[in-house]
DNA sequence: TTGAAAGCGATACCAC
DNA sequence: GTGGTATCGCTTTCAA
C-alpha cells in the first residue's frame, strides 16, 4: 500500500502519474510496463495494446530521474564548451545532440567561458547528474579536473584538438599544424607585410606562434601583431585591424584567429578604403561556412565543425555501447580555402 | 545492511561513492552529510569539519537524480529553443543558464528547428527529466503540447512574442507592433520602392505583414517580395536580394527579417556595386550586435535578448521560489537603430 | 543538532 | 511472456 496516490499517502503526496498508475488501470504489473515503454518486443501485443491504452488515457509521462537511478544510466550526455553563443561551437553542439538524440540520449550543456566559475566546480556540478558519457571541447584540464573526470568512469572524448594521450577518446586537429599551413601559403604567395589579429586564447596563440615560427625561419620579418581578448567579435576585429595599420601596417596579409574578427578586420579595411585582397589580403579560420560565400576576398581555413560533432557523438556511443572504438585519436583535419579573387 | 558498496551485494554492485560511504567515514548519519551538503547552517560546526573532510577523502560528487526523485526538485530548467546555432536565441539562452545556476539551477535545452521531430514528442523527452521549469520560445503552441505543459505543473514561461493569454508567464515583444514601427520608419524617409527579404517563419512573416499593412493603407504599392527558407543564413541574404533585384528592384529600402539576412543582402548589393544607403537601404531585426558597430549602412531594430533571459529566469525563479509574480505579461519592447551615415 | 525509518518512481534479478 | 521483491541514492517526516 501506499504505493497509489491517494490522500492516505502516510507520507508524501503526489498528484502526478506514475507507472503504478498505469499497471493498475491497464490491469497488469509495474514491471510490464515498463517494458511496455522500453522493450515492447518483449511484451505480448495484447497486453501492450492494453498499456498503451492506459499510458493515453492518463497522459503518463516517465520520471527518468527515477528510472536513470534504478538502471544506473541517465541517458544524459554532458556537453561543456566555453560558450554556446559562438557559432563555431554550438554548429558542432548542434550536430552532436541530434546524433544522440536519434540513439534516445540527451545532451546537457556546460558553458566554461565564464571565468569566474572554476572549470572543478562546473564539471563537478555536471557530473552530479551522473551523465553516462561527457564531451570536452579542447585537452587541456586541471589535475583535480582529470581526477574527477577519471573517477567519473565513464566515455569521455576531448575535442577541438589532438594530444598523443587523451583521457578516453580525441576528435580534432593539430593547431601547430594549422600554423604551419597557413605560414606556407603565405609564402607562397610572396606577401611582404604579415599582420595578426589573434584572440586571447590558447589554442589561438598556438595557431599563431606556429605561422611566426615558419615565416621568421624564412626571412620574413616585417611582422604586425596584436592580441584581442576572447570571445572574438567583430568589434574586436575592428579595432584589431586599427591597431596594426595605426603601427603601419599598410599592405601585404592579415591572419585572424577566427572568421568571425577576419570579418570585423574586412569591414575596418573597407571602410579606409582600401583595396581587398590587392592592397591588403585577409586569411581567416574556422569556416563560418558564410566567409566562402559573402566575402570572396577572405581565405580562410575550414574545419568540418559537424564532423567534430558526428565523430565524437560516434565515438561515445560505441564506447557506451560496448562496441569496439575504432580510433580513439582522430584526426578531422582541416584546408585552406583560397578566395582571392573578386 | 546491503548499503555498503561490498561484493556482497545481493543484487547490483557499485563502485560510486555514496552518502552513505561518506556518512560512515564521517562518523555520522546519512542525513547529516546531506543537511551538510545543503543546508550547512544547520550542521554544527565541527560535524560539518568532519564531514567535510570525508567528503574530500573519498572525492564523493552528489547523484543528483536520486536528489531529484526523493525530493521532487530535480534543479533543471528545459528551454526549448529553434536552434542553438542561432546567436538569437543562444545569447538569450546564455544570460538564462547565467541566472538561473547562480541560484543553483541547471539548463537543458531543447532543440525544436528539427522539423523531423513533432514539437509534442520534445516536450515530453524534457519533461521525462522533471523540470522545474520550462522556457519556451514563441506563444503557439499545438493543443496536445498545451495538454503536456500544464499537466507538468510547472511554471512556464514564453519567450519572443506576446500573447494576452500566456499559460503562465510570457516575456516578448509585439511582432506587429514592430512592422508597423518599421513601416512608419519607411515612411518618414519617404522610399518609393520597398523590398521584402523574408525567413519562412510565423514570426517573421507577421513582421513582414505588419509592415506591409501600413505601407499599402499609405498607397507606397511598389513593392518587391521573396520568401526564404529558414533558419535564415547569409547565404539565403544574398539569393532573396538577387531575387527581388532581378525582379526589377533598383533602388528604395529593403526590410530583412533578420540581421543575419541582412548581412547577406549587403553583400550582394556591395557586390553590384550598388550604393548603400544612397540608392539601396537596408532594415534588419533582432540586433546581432555587429550590426551598429561594423556596418553603419545597416538600420535595425534592436531586440534586448539578454533582457529576454534575466527577465524569463527571474520569473520562473519567483514562481518556483513561491515569490510573488510582478507581471504575468512583461513586454520588453524593442527600438529602431538607425544608421544613416557612412 | 542529530538520527531512524519510510518513501520518491523506476528497473534488475530471479521465479514462474 | 509476466510478476514479486529488493534495491538505486537520496530526502522527508517525525522523534529524540
Amino acid at each position: 500500500m501506499n504505493k497509489n496516490n491517494t490522500t492516505t499517502d502516510k507520507h508524501r503526496s503526489s498528484a502526478a502519474i506514475t507507472l503504478d498508475n498505469v499497471a493498475k488501470i491497464a490491469g497488469v504489473s509495474a514491471i510490464t510496463v515498463s517494458r511496455a515503454i522500453n522493450t515492447p518486443d518483449k511484451v505480448a501485443p495484447e497486453t501492450l495494446k492494453k498499456v498503451r491504452e492506459a499510458i493515453d488515457k492518463t497522459g503518463y509521462v516517465p520520471n527518468l530521474l527515477a528510472g536513470g537511478l534504478a538502471s544506473r544510466s541517465s541517458k544524459l550526455i554532458a556537453a561543456i564548451v566555453p560558450s554556446i553563443a559562438n557559432l563555431v561551437y554550438s554548429s558542432t553542439i548542434r550536430l552532436f545532440s541530434k546524433s544522440l538524440s536519434k540513439a534516445g540520449y540527451q545532451v546537457i550543456l556546460g558553458d566554461s567561458g565564464y571565468p569566474e566559475v572554476l572549470e572543478e566546480e562546473l564539471v563537478r556540478t555536471i557530473l552530479s547528474r551522473r551523465p553516462d558519457g561527457i564531451f570536452l571541447t579542447g585537452v587541456d584540464h586541471s589535475p583535480s579536473c582529470r581526477n574527477l573526470l577519471l573517477a567519473a568512469n565513464i566515455p569521455i572524448v576531448e575535442t577541438w584538438d589532438l594530444t598523443p594521450s587523451p583521457l578516453d577518446i580525441v576528435v580534432g586537429f593539430n593547431h601547430m599544424d594549422v600554423g604551419h599551413a597557413v605560414a606556407k601559403f603565405i609564402l607562397s604567395k610572396k606577401y611582404n607585410k604579415v599582420g595578426f589579429v589573434t584572440a586571447n586564447d590558447a589554442r589561438a596563440l598556438l595557431r599563431q606562434r606556429s605561422t611566426l615560427e615558419i615565416l621568421s625561419q624564412s626571412g620574413v620579418s616585417d611582422i604586425y601583431a596584436t592580441t584581442v581578448p576572447a570571445p572574438t567579435s567583430l568589434e574586436y576585429g575592428r579595432i584589431g585591424a586599427k591597431q596594426i595599420i595605426e603601427e603601419g601596417f599598410d599592405s601585404g596579409v592579415i591572419f585572424c584567429t577566427s572568421d568571425t574578427l577576419a570579418q570585423g578586420v574586412l569591414a575596418e579595411i573597407q571602410s579606409r578604403n582600401i583595396s581587398i585582397p590587392d592592397t591588403i589580403a585577409v586569411i581567416g579560420f574556422g569556416d563560418q561556412v558564410f566567409a566562402a560565400h559573402t566575402y570572396p576576398a577572405l581565405t580562410t581555413v575550414r574545419i568540418d565543425r559537424e564532423r567534430i560533432g558526428q565523430e565524437a557523438a560516434d565515438a561515445l556511443l560505441a564506447r557506451i555501447q560496448k562496441r569496439p572504438v575504432k580510433n580513439k585519436i582522430i584526426d578531422i583535419g582541416f584546408s585552406i580555402i583560397e578566395r582571392e579573387s573578386t
